[in-house]
DNA sequence: GAATATTATTAAACATTGTTCAATATTGCA
DNA sequence: TGCAATATTGAACAATGTTTAATAATATTC
């Protein structure tokens, strides 16, 4: 069935085209800026068509949302040769955190929209797992750590929720430009030498 | 002058009762999904009067932005009168913790909300002060325990931001629905777990 | 290859949003 | 009482997400 593959290529192509744009819009102006009638606008489409490929705004965000984690997943693992848990587990952190300065836009996506989510929540569980997994290759690595007599006195699962709330802190706060107690170009300094402070924490 | 000023009074009732109104929708239904119609239609006047009392809808978030950093502060202040630094520290911890679960709405305004804050960067650095001194207070602390001999090996303004960022982390992940990883009744206990984890670090 | 069914695409419409503005009602002061 | 200032309204504007009936383009069937 060669014809009907290749049509279906070329209706996955609109809808490439239709992220693309959104993804550029996104990245430039911000989410709830990024208007159905700009994105049409810029791929020269009339807005009822995005419609016929993404049942809303919602499940435009939802894709690039999985995206954001698929891409975040693989920067964390280019790490995962680090042989020591502890190296390693600060490695990740600071892949995190690069991620995250490196693209704000879907990061903020990621973890600080608002509406989407909750829909995701109610009806369909599924597309989180990325979140979850990533997650999890944390929470292998604290286990591994441990082993290996850090923190001692501590279990698991907290533990990682914190290390990555710490990590989302340092970083959603910069974001969210609630760092304007500094210099403008301090503002990415100071998360460094904050996740440095943390890493300093981490090792006792 | 008696007369004026009761004539300024009563043009501060009807300002309260925008704030009020504005308040409890925000309460309810969020920021976005609260429309300057919404606040009219709850005080029963028509829509344009809110913009002789507020500029726009971002001067309420303002001015609502400010009562809640005051608030927190004052919840933080509350513990205050440990004498024990390093215990006053993690009661603040607490009391931050505290604040955000129980005025989750709130929070998000003040922490995690987009587009106002940028407006305040850009002209007016005054009513950041609120944000400013929760800082100060922390720091302060922060300080007198490094000088018990906590914290050796690091510097204080970088630790106080890593601090802020954990507690901000905690919250925000919950607040912000990034906890669906946990049954639904566990997401305040993690937001607890990792804290108390948090304070375990903290010690050593 | 013509006729028909299916899909892709558009343009217009809807309800809602924040905001502005001229018209009107209410009040303060001479 | 009459005039100026202020408070309040209601309608309008442009922009938003979304729906839908229409048209255009393509696939399928005879």
């Amino acid at each position: 069935m060669g014809i009907s593959e290749r049509k279906l290529r070329e209706k996955e192509q609109l809808k490439e085209l239709i992220l693309n744009a959104a993804r550029e819009l996104f990245f430039k102006e911000g989410y709830e800026k990024t208007s159905i009638r700009n994105i049409a606008e810029s791929i020269e489409y009339s807005p009822g068509i995005i419609y016929h490929y993404f049942k809303d705004k919602n499940e435009i965000f939802h894709t690039l949302h999985t995206e954001g984690f698929k891409s975040l997943k693989k920067k964390m693992e280019s790490v995962s040769s680090i042989a020591d848990p502890m190296g390693r587990l600060k490695a990740m952190g600071k892949s995190y955190i690069q991620f995250a300065i490196e693209n704000p836009i879907i990061y903020d996506l990621m973890f600080m929209l608002k509406a989407p989510v909750e829909h995701m929540v109610s009806e369909e569980v599924e597309g989180w797992e990325e979140g979850e997994s990533i997650f999890t290759m944390l929470k292998l690595t604290v286990r591994e750590a441990m082993l290996q007599g850090y923190f001692r006195g501590l279990s698991v699962e907290p533990l990682t929720y914190m290390i990555l709330a710490t990590l989302h802190g340092l970083v959603s706060l910069k974001i969210r430009k609630r760092t304007n107690r500094f210099k403008v170009n301090e503002s990415e300094q100071i998360v460094m030498n904050g996740y440095q402070a943390f890493s300093l924490m981490l090792d006792r």
